[in-house]
DNA sequence: GTGTGCATGTAAGGAGTTACATGATTGC
DNA sequence: GCAATCATGTAACTCCTTACATGCACAC
């Protein structure tokens, strides 16, 4: 059974791409880069203290597996991680979602600056928009898209959630930029 | 002058809200928090310490403004704070944009419930992502609308662009919960 | 007179990042 | 042979939050 512990969403990532069928704390980290970083990043040096815990927990249990010389765990999601991972999924508790983009933090001031400058400002908030979408598009979604075809769909459904809300975004922008734009004094 | 020092995003909302026109750094927080905490989350532990440190660099000046018997300091941005505060809402360097929520994390393992719990969750989502919208609303656009009559316009964009990306959301959630609600076996 | 808001700060701790350190395997 | 990738971990540091501590002013 182990001792109870706290479980943060990172430990939930965890347990959830180990029931995804990542085996080791490198694969974790991997799949994290293409999938969840864009709503929760993750960085190896928390991967394996949190692996370590959660085995002292035994919400997942660890073998050696080396590939050759090369050491290497395999971990596996344990009945008690199974059930933390669905208690957490259904549970009710909302964590308030943590936004940081100093890009919009520049938009909010942007009064400060002449509105030349201000154009230029807009301008590449919104290419930053639509080529995050086009990342997402290009690099996420598709990798998204063969896991649903083996029956796991709701990572496909974030990531066009994702690219949705970015392409939203730039058109908004691009919007805003226009109208800022027939603002401009014609010289 | 001061000493050069490194800024960061809260030092330039620190300046940006001295500009637009707050005395107190309990004022700046104030004001952060009907504004600017929707994408720069700001707490008065860091507000303080970073007015400290402004001051020794002259970026601001600071003033002793007692109110009644109650100790008050006034803050003032100075020419050099404001050229730093320019200087920052020109400069290209592109922050990676933090995002972080729970709540996007489990819908992305949401293929670990069965189908009645996944609708409930989307639902949750769709209603956390409405009463988010509808606080903006409510709450947020109105103060920003004051300012924007006052010629400060875009406290008001940021505001107005936050709104209606939660409504996107919304709409966005509420059609997934409509295919998963058509998929469900009828009983 | 009492609760709410104004006002300023410090201390301790938590969460997460970057940098460091090491070495094997695989594909070109 | 060499570069990229696989693989695991630790140490130091940064940033930010929560909790603590204090006390006046004002409206009801």
């Amino acid at each position: 059974m182990g001792r109870a512990l706290k479980l943060k969403p990172p430990s939930y990532l965890m347990l959830g791409m180990l029931r995804l069928g990542a085996r080791s704390g490198y694969a974790i980290k991997k799949a994290a880069d293409v999938s969840t970083r864009f709503f929760w990043p993750t960085s190896l040096a928390q991967v394996y203290p949190e692996l370590a815990r959660l085995e002292r927990a035994g919400l997942v249990t660890r073998r050696e597996d080396p590939h050759g010389a090369r050491a290497r765990s395999a971990y596996e999601i344990t009945a008690d991680g199974d059930a933390a991972l669905l208690a957490w999924l259904r549970s009710t508790r909302e964590e308030p979602l943590q936004f940081r983009d100093e890009g919009v933090l520049r938009l909010f001031f942007a009064d400060a600056l002449p509105g030349e400058d201000q154009l230029t400002l807009v301008r590449r908030l919104r290419e930053r928009a639509l080529s995050a979408e086009a990342q997402m598009r290009r690099e996420i979604i598709p990798l998204a898209e063969v896991l649903e075809q083996a029956g796991t769909r709701y990572p496909a459904v974030v990531a066009s959630l994702g690219a949705d809300a970015y392409a939203h975004a730039e058109k908004w922008l691009a919007r805003l930029e226009a109208r800022l734009d027939e603002e401009r004094p014609a010289r």
